[in-house]
DNA sequence: GTCGTCAGTGAGAGCGCTCCCACCCGAGGG
DNA sequence: CCCTCGGGTGGGAGCGCTCTCACTGACGAC
């Protein structure tokens, strides 16, 4: 029996392609690269031909020569519970690929979340199996991605890197406004004493938010209190810890941002421990618009961020720099308050 | 100045590992490879080597003459509102991507949620791209896999086929039994009017669940009543409506059995609305055990599925199959029930 | 006319690897 | 003693593509 052997019968090279268009294969790998220095004729033909067997250029030939992998990492340094517990991460992937895919490269999805995975990447992207890499969720002082543009291989951040490095290119939301939004809201119902809930002071997103807590208390005259602040991590658990803290530390907080919705979750946990009504007594502003935000009771008032378009903008600006532009290294993008009942 | 061109300064290639080494390109690429017939002292040598020069090899020109692509596809063939709010895929990825790598292959993400992209990809494959997919949820009697298949491209998915095709290899978490458990559940506490919410009926999910509530029912000696089964859509809008039509049309239902727990959530919203409480007059099962439901009043009790598991087995099948074994064509992993306070 | 010039083309040399084949031994059988 | 035999090895072809370079002929400038 003539089974389909897939060791066997081989797809169409570009061999056959320029054969049946009476080409050379100089002049249609010209055409089907899209180079400009073709007549009309010769590249109809190809485009015909190519059409007609069902050509489909071998990549791994064409890598072969042009040391371009045409593929780009989207690698994720972060420990998994904590990173996949949110489809925040699945949002951005999807922003990435769209646009990466659009341009006929490849995503490769990799973890990396120890220091020897970590270092293993280093040198797969240094024996150029890749073209750039989407960096996610860096952590601390990590010096992965200045490594990884030491090799030459673009690399591309979502969130502000702590180390103020200005040859590092990042993607990230306006967190700052974000908060100040945020605190903005609960100042415009009368709220007096407004407390928040950090993220980890270690990571970016965290400074900023609070950064921007302060900045719109300062704009209003007020003074940010240090027994107003508690430092969260982030979680539900974290959120609740801090929330019951603020509630013994100051009995008249009469509102609260937290600084991601799960924490502002836990926080309306503890004030309902507490015997406090939500928003009258004590008002909750979230961010990130995660999907429980409007499940709970009342529905969270939060920040949202535009996670999808993170991701497609951290893809365009890492096509740009591989097609060697040199496009700005940070970009920040505008964030929304979305109204519900806890404030 | 002399920089770090890329284009300019090379990986070092097999060549210079065998010069190194003493041995020819053949003996390099023998030991690098795995190969048997060496002598230890060869390879010895070429391993030193290949360290000393932090070697690695050249996918491009391996793949060039191997006709193989070292990468697996994670092929997602869902429209992305229905998928992407679930965290449900993320731990699929990753536990794919564990696997996966820890062979040494490559994941690469793709989307695919038109029928033009589907194509496409169908093309892409067809040219040798990928030497496997894993193929994420399917739809109804969609025929890629059996495309996929016909190319020569094994393929793996997530989920029971509708189309009952024997030559088709997926995993699968056990939802009949989960459907099963979740109904005893119900029926251990006493419950009489056990109605259920189903997951929609052109997946195999969907199915099953519900015939793991009808089997669950009829092995104590109960009959399902048609006016206890409503169709629902796995959201959360889905299972109020549902919850909604099941009070008034039996008003003495004390039990409901929804088969996702969004929609749970939507059924405890309709629940209270029409005063009952939970889990006294009505208990609630979900299925699923997403993040929300140990959030919800009072906190749900569901079916967990091991998700990263169904990945990873997904991924080791699918490696088995390109390694030319035939391992079984189907897999179904056990779920665990999570008892809370909903029932 | 003769000379560039220049768009358009094809021949041919690799890219770095694997694999087929020929070869070389030393051990064992006739 | 020759002759297999088989583990171990290297030479060399070639995977499908891109890219350099040399060439053609048409066309305007001198």
């Amino acid at each position: 029996m003539v089974g389909i052997d897939r060791a066997a019968v081989r797809p169409p090279t570009l061999e056959v392609v320029a054969a049946r268009a009476g080409v050379s294969r100089a002049t249609a790998s010209r055409v089907l690269r899209g180079a400009s220095n073709v007549s009309q004729e010769a590249r109809d033909a190809v485009v015909q031909a190519a059409h007609d067997i069902g050509y489909t250029p071998n990549r791994a030939a064409r890598s072969l020569v042009t040391r371009r992998s045409d593929s780009v990492a989207f690698l994720v340094a972060e420990s998994e519970d904590r990173l996949f517990g949110d489809p925040y991460f699945l949002s951005m992937l999807r922003g990435a690929q769209i646009e990466i895919a659009a341009s006929g490269l490849q995503l490769l999805f990799v973890i990396a979340s120890t220091a020897a995975e970590s270092e293993q990447f280093k040198h797969y992207a240094a024996g150029g199996h890749v073209d750039g890499v989407l960096l996610i969720s860096l952590h601390g002082d990590d010096q992965l991605p200045q490594a990884l543009e030491r090799l030459g291989v673009p690399t591309v951040l979502n969130g502000r890197p702590l180390s103020d490095d200005p040859s590092l290119c990042y993607v990230d939301s306006d967190n700052v406004a974000g908060g100040a939004a945020a605190t903005e809201v609960l100042i415009a119902r009368g709220a007096r004493h407004i407390a928040t809930i950090t993220g980890p002071q270690d990571m970016g997103v965290g400074q900023d938010r609070l950064a921007g807590y302060v900045a719109a208390l300062r704009r209003v005259g007020r003074a940010p209190f240090e027994r107003l602040i508690a430092p969260g991590d982030f979680t539900v658990d974290g959120g609740t810890r801090a929330m019951h803290r603020l509630l013994t530390a100051s009995p008249d907080v009469d509102a609260v941002f937290a600084a991601s919705d799960l924490m502002a979750i836990g926080a309306m946990r503890a004030i309902e421990e507490s015997g406090r009504r939500i928003p009258d007594d004590v008002a909750v502003v979230g961010f990130d618009d995660v999907r429980e935000a409007s499940l709970t009771a009342p529905p969270l008032t939060t920040v949202r961020q535009p996670i999808g378009d993170l991701g497609r903008t951290m893809a365009h600006l890492l096509l740009r720099r591989l097609d060697g532009e040199d496009p700005p290294r940070a970009m920040v993008l505008p964030v929304e308050v979305v109204h519900r009942e806890s404030a």
